[in-house]
DNA sequence: TCATTAAATTACTGACCAGTCATTAAAGTA
DNA sequence: TACTTTAATGACTGGTCAGTAATTTAATGA
C-alpha cells in the first residue's frame, strides 16, 4: 500500500540553506529576542530540522552575529554613500530620517534593540559589537550632516552631537512603539507615514533657525 | 573550640522580610529582566533562601508584579496630584518633566521597559496592564498639560497628543541611554542634569510659539 | 543497479532554574 | 528546662532547551 513515486521526505539544498535559516532566525530574534528565541521554533520557521542549523552556524550567538551583519552593516553603508552623494545638506538629512524610519520598522531592529538594552548582560560582547559598529557610527553620521546644516544656516546652531541624539531619540522610541503593535493604543491606528512627517516636522521646528528667516540674528 | 554564644544561623524577621525581598528584587530584574532573573540571585541578594521568598510571594510573575505597583503607580499619581495643585501649566510641565526624569533614571524603569519591549510576549498580561495603568495614563495627565499650556499661549498650538508622545520619546531613549552606561559612549560622561537641560530646552524649542519673540527656555 | 558521499533528521545529554517539601532551628511559652 | 510553634533552609523534582552523535536517506556516478 504505496504511492507509485512519492515525494521525498526533504531534499538536499546546501546553497539555498544558509538563507533560510537566516531569514527565519531574523523573524524569531525579532519576536522573542535572543535568549528566548528557541532553535527548534527557528527550524520549524525554516522548514527543517535543529540539526541543519548546526551544519551552517557554529552555534545561536553566532547565528545571530550573522543575521545583524547582514542587515543592519550594509544600512548604515548605504546611509554614508549617500551623505557622500548629497550636496544639499537639509537634503541629505532628510533622506537620512526616511531610510531610518523605514529601517527602524523592519524586524531588524527591535531584536538589536532587545539585544542592548535587555540581554548585554548576557552576552556583552554582542552588545559592545552592537553600541560601537552601529549606534555610535550612526551618530557621527548625523552628526556630520547637522553640522553641514548648520554651517549653510539651515538649522539654528547647536551641539550637534545633542541635536543627533535628540533626532534618534525621537525616532527610536516611535519605532519601538509601533512595533510593540497593540498595546500602546495612541499610536496603534496611525499610518507609518503620518508618524514620519510628525517626526520630521517637530525635529525640524526644535531645529529651525532662531528668528524667522527675514530677521538675521546679531 | 567553640565561640561562647555565637550568633544564630539566621534570625526570624516576617515583618521585615517582604521589604528586603523587593528591594532585591527590583535590582535583579533591572539589571537582567523578567526572564533572565534567578530567584537564586534575588535571594542571595536579600541575605536569605530561596524558599523564604515562596513565604511571602506566591511566584515569580506576582512579584514582579508587586514590585511594580510599590515604584509606578505611586509616581503617576504624585504627577497627577501636582497638576491639580498648578495653576501655571508651563510650571507643572517643568515640574512633570523633573519628576519624569528622576523617574526614568530609578532602577525600576529599565525593568518595566524590558517588560513590554522584550518580554511581552512572554508575558503578555503583565505587559498589558503596564501599557494601560503606566504608559497610557501618563500620556493622557501629559497631554492634559500641554493642552492647557497651548490655551494660555505659552507653546504653539499642536496636536497635544502629538506633543506628548515626543515629550516621552526624548525622555526614554535618553533614559535608556543612561541605564545602558558604558557602551553609548556619546552620553557615557554627561552629568544627569546637564542631559535634563538638554531635553528640556529641545522640547521647549520644538514647541515654542511660531511668531512670538517671547520663548521661555533657559 | 548498487556503492559511495554528504545532507538532513531524530533521539539523546547535560546544564539550568522555577517551584516543592521534608527537615532544621529560632523564638515563644509554661 | 522541656515542649510547641513557625520562620527559614536547601536538597530535590520536573520541564526546557542548546548542542551532539548515531542513524537515515537523498543524490551521484561507475
Amino acid at each position: 500500500m504505496s504511492e507509485a513515486i512519492s515525494e521525498p521526505r526533504w531534499r538536499r539544498l546546501p546553497e539555498e540553506r544558509p538563507r533560510q535559516i537566516l531569514d527565519a532566525a531574523l523573524m524569531v530574534f525579532a519576536e522573542r529576542g535572543l535568549a528566548a528565541a528557541r532553535l527548534d521554533d527557528i527550524a520549524k520557521r525554516a522548514g527543517l530540522s535543529k540539526g541543519t542549523i548546526y551544519l551552517y552556524f557554529p552555534n545561536k550567538e553566532e547565528l545571530f552575529r550573522e543575521v545583524i551583519r547582514n542587515s543592519v552593516i550594509a544600512f548604515i553603508e548605504r546611509g554614508e554613500a549617500q551623505f557622500e552623494a548629497l550636496d544639499d545638506a537639509l537634503q541629505a538629512l532628510d533622506a537620512w530620517m526616511e531610510g531610518y524610519w523605514a529601517w527602524l520598522r523592519s524586524p531588524v531592529f527591535p531584536a538589536m534593540h532587545r539585544l542592548v538594552n535587555s540581554e548585554s548582560h548576557s552576552f556583552p560582547d554582542l552588545a559592545a559589537f552592537y553600541a560601537k559598529e552601529v549606534i555610535e557610527r550612526a551618530h557621527r553620521l548625523v552628526c556630520e550632516m547637522l553640522e553641514r546644516a548648520m554651517d549653510q544656516g539651515m538649522l539654528r546652531r547647536t551641539d550637534p552631537l545633542v541635536a543627533a541624539r535628540m533626532l534618534s531619540a525621537l525616532f527610536v522610541t516611535h519605532a519601538l512603539w509601533y512595533h510593540q503593535g497593540t498595546s500602546i493604543k495612541s499610536i496603534a491606528h496611525i499610518p507609518d507615514d503620518v508618524i514620519f512627517g510628525q517626526l520630521r516636522d517637530f525635529f525640524l521646528h526644535a531645529m529651525r533657525p532662531d528668528s524667522s528667516a527675514a530677521v538675521p540674528h546679531a
